[in-house]
RNA sequence: GCUCCUAUAGUGUAGUCCGGUUAAGCAUUUUGGCUUCUCAAGCCAAAGACUCGGGUUCAAAUCCCGAUGGGAGCACCA
């Protein structure tokens, strides 16, 4: 239960897949709410037929369940301020919509989109490329401050199209205080007359978002700083229908910018550097506009949250690892940066790092099965356990258990030849064959006694270090890079070892 | 073009409100070293920034003004 009456909303629109921007919007509602005791709620914008997608609901869903935003009210949830979706409340805004025609706050304009075009084009060829309907080229328009009384009411009857716009005032400053940019002023005679209803009954996203928000109790709105240029509407709009000593507090979030070049992180942007910008996978009809997400790339949802939150936040300590418990605990929206923040993906993989280092071995195993499986790979739990456990210390992203141990499942598919010719002759041969009788005959099967079995016997036959141990571990796993090579072998077994270091001797040999 | 927002190293940021004890801290990245059977990890070190120009002041990254750069918005999209 809230012990606050502080509520915030994440409003995604479900146009496609939630971009990154977005899940870092939902997680500092989410953390707002959690900080001070409110309630986070998901509010689906979907008031645009044309753009609406399927499956994109579904999508933000389960983003936001991966990475632990559950909100507490909002479609399938429920709430006591329902339904959380705005097609489901189309009737509600049409009526708020007359409450200002009613008291003269908006009008109706029966100009058609064709001829508004035409309108703009034309404007434009006179070297006027900034046409607005506002509160001066409205007196020369289709409207109902325009068109006499019979005409307005002959238009809005009989099933004819118009859309209701809102009457900005004349030459007034609209000033309020951002809680990220301090006071923000905006003239009137700038902004212009936006459209609240549109001509197939649905509200635009300025009268829905307005509406709901009051009707929900929304008191504070978190959300992209795409969105600061339209609040003086948004303000105007509480003012015209009395709601401005309840209208919420503002707080608008820094972009997140493209990792290199200019302008903000875009979906394609994934593609283009080899880098998720969405939570999860998304499939569409063309491969184009199919991504994959964070998921996908093998980053903990922990990491993901974490990455994002210092995305345009800092807790101003020197403190960067922290969960999402530590950072309801400590956010707070004075520490916002005002600037917009490059997606550095470097960090965010640095992360992941931290994180997968952080996380037991079994854990690990739990969540690279199904890569494993994905592969067609047969182990063990057991196996898969030692393994994580062994390779846990070189994996960046969690796919990396496959790409950096495959020699542990497939078997060494290509031999380092530049590196075994350097060292390879009769003699090390003869010390291989006595290397692997030893192998074969340890008792106690494991690294440590391994270790100083082998140990001494390259000391024992006035052998280096340096003669067996790069051979040997070419032999296990074709390359020089990888882990302890008594845990190696350990790992592989007895029989796969001498297995692989009798293949490799044959191979060897032929170099 | 117009409106609004913004400006500390390659990147993310601390410090800016309440000017001096910090010729700017942390992390990442890069480079080098230590460690080690190798590669990682870890540890140590180095490199690297107050956009510019004016003012105010004994003193400015910090206050004021201007310029420039960057960003967003300007739909019957959200």
């Amino acid at each position: 239960m809230p012990n606050s009456n502080i509520r915030v909303r994440f409003a995604p629109s479900p146009t496609g897949p939630l971009h990154i921007g977005g899940v870092r919007t939902a997680l500092y509602n989410y953390l707002f709410a959690k900080k001070t005791g409110g309630t986070f709620i998901l509010r689906i914008e979907d008031t645009d037929q044309g753009r609406y997608v399927a499956g994109a609901e579904d999508y933000i869903l389960k983003s936001l369940k991966w990475l632990g935003l559950d909100p507490e009210e909002g479609p399938r949830i429920g709430g006591e301020y329902g339904p959380y979706r705005q097609s489901e409340r189309k009737e509600m805004y049409g009526k708020y919509a007359m409450q200002l025609i009613e008291n003269g706050k908006a009008y109706y304009a029966f100009d058609t989109p064709e001829e508004l075009d035409a309108k703009r084009k034309e404007e434009a060829a006179k070297g006027n490329h900034n046409f607005r309907y506002d509160n001066v080229t409205r007196n020369e328009m289709k409207n109902s401050l325009t068109l006499s009384d019979t005409e307005v009411e002959q238009l809005t009857t009989n099933g004819n199209k118009f859309v209701i716009r809102l009457k900005i005032p004349v030459n007034e400053a609209v000033t309020f205080t951002d809680l990220v940019r301090e006071e923000v002023t905006f003239q009137t005679n700038e902004l212009d007359d936006k459209v609240l209803l549109k001509a197939d009954g649905m509200p635009t996203y300025h009268l829905a978002n307005i509406v709901d928000d009051h009707l929900m109790k929304i008191t504070h709105v978190i959300r992209g700083e795409e969105w600061l240029p339209s609040t003086g509407h948004h303000i105007l709009l509480y003012r015209a229908f009395g709601w401005e000593g309840s209208m919420p507090q503002f707080a608008h979030l820094p972009l997140i910018l493209k990792p290199f070049g200019n302008g903000k992180l875009s979906k394609r942007d994934g593609a283009k550097f080899n880098m998720p910008v969405f939570p999860l996978a998304w499939k569409a009809d063309s491969e184009k506009d199919s991504f994959l997400g964070f998921r996908e790339f093998g980053f903990l949802p922990e990491a993901a949250i974490n990455f994002l939150a210092f995305l345009g936040w800092n807790p101003g300590t020197e403190q960067e690892m922290f969960s999402l418990e530590e950072l309801c605990e400590t956010f707070s929206i004075e520490k916002i940066s005002k600037s917009g923040a490059r997606f550095d993906y470097d960090k965010a993989k640095w992360y992941n790092q931290q994180y997968v280092h952080a996380t037991d071995a079994a854990t690990l195993a739990k969540m690279t099965r199904p890569l494993v499986d994905v592969k067609e790979y047969e182990v063990s739990d057991e196996f898969l356990l030692s393994y994580c456990d062994l390779m846990k210390d070189r994996v960046v992203l969690l796919n990396d258990f496959l790409s950096e141990g495959n020699y542990f499942f497939e078997g060494v598919r290509e031999y380092d030849d530049k590196n075994i010719s350097k060292r390879w002759n009769p003699e090390i041969r003869r010390s291989f064959e006595a290397l692997s009788e030893l192998i074969n005959g340890t008792a106690d099967f494991n690294a440590n006694s391994l270790e100083t079995a082998i140990k001494n016997f390259i000391n024992g036959n006035n052998l280096k270090m340096g003669q067996i141990f790069p051979l040997l571990r070419i032999a296990l796993a074709g390359t020089m890079k990888g882990p302890d090579v008594f845990r190696m072998i350990e790992l592989l077994g007895k029989t796969e070892t001498v297995a692989r270091l009798k293949k490799a001797m044959d191979y060897f040999d032929k170099i």
